[in-house]
DNA sequence: GATGAATGAGCGTTCATTCAT
DNA sequence: GATGAATGAACGCTCATTCAT
């Protein structure tokens, strides 16, 4: 912790903060001190305090879709990706909460910053993409029906933001091993007859 | 609009404020100036602005919930029920938008106040019973295979929040009329072969 | 001063301020405290910082100009204006240092903002102009030779701001009544042979 | 330019800078970087910021003393050293304009620093003197009236300061030959009959 | 001597809240 | 009940200055 990039002990300080007293009740002085650095020093790394929570927000999007996507890479079959994507959600709620939050957060920003919805729009339609594109693997490769790949895709994507805030407004912290195995279960069977 | 109560003409206001720029980017001036009352007089209605929040968010989903029952009631088939719920979530998007970024708001303030995140436990919880409810139904005439009720009912809550999210993002305003019926059908088939 | 106006009170407390600690010295918390008003209420009043300086240097020197104009307009013959003129200066020097420090406050800044330089041109092409009126009325009345009146009123006005200038360098508050007439004469009829 | 001494190129920066900017908008990171130095190293040569605005200010009344007593020099006649001494000033006047400003920043620190205050008297004092000296040549050479010396010289010099302050309100960059002449007739056999 | 990353005191400004009318 | 002038705590940001390298 000592010998890391102050940059990135300050990214790592503004993520905590914003991610449980949200921007507005996250003040720049309290992050700086739990960085560890001076109050004027965020402003050497960070425009502003704006800035500094797209910086975060990128940063976190960023290690989340690799992490990600490295581990759908593991599996071969649609099905199996869908099931890693589901766990490492699932596997990782105190992480995925926060990043939840700092959406939120920029979210309800939007109206500030034009730049910052589309900045916002691209990452999250990359997320989208990146599940259409294991649907559409699993059509073609005999797995799924012949759907709509982003009807679909929507539909995972939302059941798992759904857990995520479900999770959060509950206080859950962790999830049973078995469950993204029975959403994916669902998501493939439908609940019909 | 003119012998309206004083009470709703601020509610209103700030539904419309918080609503769209957010809590912090709202100002009580500009609310009271909104309702035609003066700033003073919001405080004889509401203890400071964080209560006027959850008034607010109370006020919107009581209405929100009775509509939105009174929707489903309508219909006898599980199915038809959650056709109904779809599209009444889909017909309004500009509505729900405005609901998602109440809700958004709040969820940034749960620090604040654990008196507000019981409520809105309460009430979140309410409506994931409401959909569980209609997935029994479905389960108990026979329409629905015999899954976790509370599963099925957070994928088909999931899948609705997130087509919001996904429309606010993409600044979507209106959605064909389709979309609920297919939808749902995804969600009872499942896209697995 | 019990009843006066606020604004007024704030423009005083501003205008002692900027005069004699000028703009960046002077914190508007001690102006308001000085005034007697909360530090808020001077942005009930004024815009910012900045723009107070520019209502106090307006304030001053709308009445700087309405005096001075009375002054003069007391006498016929242009010497007699011109002593007035003179007198009028001398006779208030503490006054008189305060309005040209905020003068150099306001020259100091022009470099942050175009209208105010307009403004400042302005304001004192309006006091040569004063000063060349009663020029040409000199020589229109035979009183004094046919010169460039604009050269003579800017001798003129040099030669004020000079003792001004002159006296805040050496914090002379007070000038023996005779020096007003000897400083005409020797504009009249020079140093020369 | 290569070769200066560190301490010379830090003065020019700085004199540009307070010259054009005034002194609070002035930054040290700023000269430093148009001095080619690192800004620590402006403090290895000057004590603070305040000090390198007297120090610059001294820097350029010493080199401005020099130039205009050697220009002075070159006459013999009383009436002719005014005319120099006013050419000197006309000929120049975007240099003279920045000594000006620099004039103006140093006395709206007065308040904080006595013996700045000494420091300007004794030089302004200096140039009335010179004037004075001049005046006092006149008369002696039979050249000039027999009037006080002191307060010739305040209206020379006045006359002269109020030139430039007029061009730097009105933004005048350059002004005809003929105009120290003129001033010069002027202030000799003053505008009365 | 020279550097420039780090500091933190200090200030302008905002805006929720109060209260005399 | 209604008003809106007044308040002052609170915070983002700047920038002169320091000091380890």
């Amino acid at each position: 912790m000592e010998g890391m990039e102050k940059r990135e002990l300050i990214l790592q300080a503004a993520a905590r903060a914003f991610g449980t007293k949200g921007f507005h009740d996250s003040k720049v002085e309290k992050i700086a001190a739990e960085a560890g650095v001076a109050k004027g020093t965020v402003y050497l790394y960070f425009k502003d305090k704006q800035t500094l929570l797209y910086e975060v927000l990128h940063y976190y999007r960023q290690k989340y879709v690799e992490d990600l996507y490295a581990e759908t890479e593991k599996h071969e079959s649609a099905r199996a990706k869908l099931v890693a994507y589901a766990k490492f959600h699932l596997a990782q709620f105190p992480n995925m909460i926060k990043i939840h939050k700092l959406n939120m957060e920029q979210l309800s920003q939007l109206h500030k910053d034009e730049s910052s919805r589309e900045r916002m729009r691209e990452e999250q339609n990359n997320n989208l993409r990146k599940i259409a594109g294991i649907i559409q693997l699993g059509i073609d490769q005999g797995e799924f029906r012949t759907v709509d790949p982003i009807d679909a895709a929507l539909l995972c994507w939302g059941a798992m933001q759904g857990s995520v805030h479900w999770a959060m407004i509950n206080e859950i912290e962790e999830i049973d091993d078995g469950s993204a195995e029975r959403m994916v279960e669902l998501l493939m069977h439908g609940f019909g007859k």
